[in-house]
This record gives C-alpha cells, sequence and structure tokens, in this order.
DNA sequence: TTTTTCATTTTTGAATGCAAAATTTGCGAT
DNA sequence: ATCGCAAATTTTGCATTCAAAAATGAAAAA
C-alpha cells in the first residue's frame, strides 16, 4: 500500500466520523485494520495532522481533532474567500462544455429540492461547487479548498433546513449559475460569498456542537 | 528534538535555498545534520510533501519542489485572494494599537525606500503584509497565508525592481495604510489586489527561472 | 567506440526492537 | 471507603534492521 493511500484511507475514517472528534486515534488496531506497521501509519497521522484533521500530543498521542466554534467560523471564513476566488476565476477560463455541464448538475439538484430529497440535494450541491473550484483552473486553490471543506463536513454539524432556508439556497443557486453563464466574476463571487455566509449563519446559529460522547472522552481523559 | 523542530529546521534549509529547487533531498546527510535517525526525519519530509515544498518519488526518494511558471502564478493568484480576505476581515477586527503598530513599519519602510535600501525595504514589505494577515484574526487564514507565501519566496526570483515600480509600489502601500485606517474593507480588498497583480505581472514577466544548475540536476538525473 | 547486459552497491520503504514517558494498577495509610 | 504513592503495564518516539527496488559500474557484444 502506497502512502498516499494510507493517508487517504485514514482521511477517510476521520471524515466517516468512526473515529468521532475528540477520539483518541488508536494505533494499534489500525495498524492492524490496515495491515501496515506504525512506521507508515505514523508518517501518514502526521500528514494529517499538518492538514489540520489530526491533533498531536507530544508523548500523549494523537486524536482526531475537535473543531471550536471559532474554527468552524475561521473555515468558513476561509471557504468563503476561496470560493469567491474561484468563482472569479472560473468565469475568466470555464468553457462552455464546463457550464453547459453545471447547468445539467444545477437542473439535477433542483428535481432533487422538488422532491425534498435532502441527501441527494447535498450531494448535488456540493458537486456544483467542485466544478467551479475545479473550472477555475489553478490545482493550488483547489487543493486548499478540498482540504478547508474536509474539516468542515467532518464536524457533521446538522442544521435545521427550514423550508424558507432551502427556498434561498435554491434562489441563490440559480443567480450562480446564472452569473457563470454570463461569466460575470464580480457578480459570481459576490454572490458566493452571500451564499455562503448565509451557509454559516445556519450552521453557527445551529451551534453545530460536537457529539456529547466526545466531550465525555476529552473530560476524562 | 520534537517533531515540528525537525519539520521547521528542513523548512528553512528549503527556504534559504540551500537545498535548490529541484535538488535531491540527501536522507543521510540531513540525518547526520540534525543528528536523528531516518525515521522521524522522513516523517518530516511527508508533511514538506503535503506542504508543497517537496515532490516524493515512490522508491525514487524526494527532492525539493521544483515551481513552473504555472504553478507560479496559480501560487500568486491563491496568495491575491487570501490578502483580499485578510484586509476585508482585519478591517472589522484590526485594533487602533494594531493600526498604529503598521503605520509604524510603513514608515519604517518608505524609510528604507528613501534610502534606496532595497533588502530592508522588503523586511518591511512582508512585516505590514503579515501584520495585516495577523489582525485578520483567523488563524486558519493566516497558516494558509504562510504556507502559500513560504513556497513563492522560495522560488527565489529576481526581479528588476525598476524606479518606476518601486514608487507605484510605495503609493499602492500608502493607499492600503489609508484604507486600513478607515477601515475599508471593500477598498483595502482591492487594493491588495492591484497591488499583488503587479507583483505578480514583474515575476511572471522576469521569469522567475529557477537556476540553471538544477535543471541540469533533474537532467542528468 | 558505442551499446547492452548483468552483477554489485546504494537507497528506499517498512517491520522490529528498545528506551523513555505516560498511564494504569495495586497496596497501604488515613 | 478514600486518598496517595509506588510498581507494573502500556504507549510513544526513535534507532536499527531487513527486504525490495533502483542506481551504478564493469564487462562483453555489436
Amino acid at each position: 500500500m502506497l502512502h498516499e493511500e494510507v493517508v487517504g484511507r485514514i482521511r477517510a475514517i476521520l471524515l466517516d466520523g468512526e473515529i468521532p472528534p475528540g477520539a483518541r486515534i488508536p494505533e494499534r488496531e489500525l495498524c492492524e485494520r490496515l495491515e501496515i506497521s506504525r512506521t507508515p501509519l505514523r508518517e501518514a497521522l502526521k500528514v494529517l495532522a499538518a492538514e489540520g484533521l489530526v491533533q498531536l500530543l507530544p508523548h500523549r498521542g494523537s486524536r482526531a481533532a475537535k473543531l471550536t466554534d471559532k474554527d468552524m467560523r475561521d473555515l468558513f471564513e476561509v471557504c468563503q474567500g476561496l470560493e469567491a476566488l474561484a468563482g472569479e476565476l472560473a468565469c475568466e477560463r470555464i468553457t462552455d462544455a464546463e457550464i453547459d455541464a453545471i447547468a445539467a448538475a444545477h437542473a439535477d439538484m433542483v428535481q432533487h429540492y422538488r422532491e425534498g430529497d435532502l441527501i441527494q440535494y447535498y450531494r448535488g450541491n456540493r458537486a456544483i461547487h467542485e466544478a467551479i473550484v475545479t473550472a477555475a483552473g489553478n490545482p493550488v486553490l483547489a487543493g486548499l479548498y478540498t482540504s478547508v471543506t474536509a474539516r468542515i463536513r467532518r464536524a457533521r454539524y446538522v442544521t435545521p433546513m427550514t423550508p424558507q432556508r432551502w427556498a434561498l439556497a435554491v434562489r441563490e443557486h440559480e443567480a450562480i449559475l446564472n452569473a457563470l453563464q454570463r461569466r460575470d466574476g464580480a457578480g459570481l463571487s459576490h454572490i458566493l460569498r452571500a451564499h455562503l455566509r448565509h451557509k454559516r449563519e445556519e450552521v453557527l446559529q445551529a451551534g453545530f456542537a460536537e457529539t456529547e460522547a466526545n466531550d465525555l472522552t476529552l473530560r476524562i481523559a
């Protein structure tokens, strides 16, 4: 198993919430499960620590990183900035084919909205945002975006998606698609910012509390 | 020696250009020099690879990452976006004391400009940009900024700093300080973008060529 | 002389082993 | 029964070791 694959598999375990935020990472168990020795596992953990997904405590092992409210706000702010930039760049560089693909994804997402399928809606939503970032044609930007959104997503916040909020989000997405089709970078950037700000407000309002269990883990330890 | 210290020392070696871009990283030598074994060294190299400073080639060791023109453009674009965001946030959060400190640093920098001391000017310039990012009060943003600027700086580009360019840069910095003092987030963001765009144009125009020696190293290898 | 092949050396990637640190456990004192 | 403290156990961090892959170099063939 290649180094990158080890990192990827542990990242997936963390993102799936299988090791919840704040929980201790069981070195020995992971070694057995991935069928590797401690050396490559520890290399991967240090990489993930640099990414912000893992917290290393000298002589005390590693834990799945736990996000505070402040961390969450910071991540959202940065995410907003990155998406706004991606939107501007995408308008300069996006091809007609890419726009068509996003339009199709958008139609798909709206369909899920109409059907009230939140899970599928989220999936489509994410695909669109990622497509915009990809269309920006900047791998550095794409890398940072992936890392930041991964950290946000891991928090598994549950926002109460009211019909009003949902309708607003869909309207914003209409505007996003529209700006893209007009290749209006400044406009798109502006809409994306507002869109993300709304999402951030939702999440922070909901408290996005990390589960009790983990707090307990930390308190006991 | 702690893990983070190992990472830091190797990063410094890379940023100093002691191991030039594209050059092979001599594991054994570094081990002897840092007085550590290969295990912690290799952990550090993987972390630096994730940061983009080191390139890992499976079964072929590691090299100091080499930046193409495209990489450079991408990094500048992202840097621009991050600084623009930092500027906006800073305007919301910066304290009077922080503004005063930046004003002092600015005066200092202008003095170096008057004296024609380019090295000190650059140092002051960098301090101001970093202070703005710090004033944004967002550690996630600060971390990404540090990582991106480090990669840019490592390229050791030499731009022909003409009197005109220099004068323009100083004027832009006046405007930056001014916007900060007025806490004009949108304005500051706009100026920072232009400022960075000008710098990027300088650098890309100059070609920022990685040194011949490294190209040779790669070609032979 | 140039190219190809093959044995030798070096280097890489990962498992194991070992000392130091931290955690847990057990026992005695209050 | 509870607290405190020391011994035992576990876990961590790193050095060492080992197998596999790649680089090197020398000899033979073209």
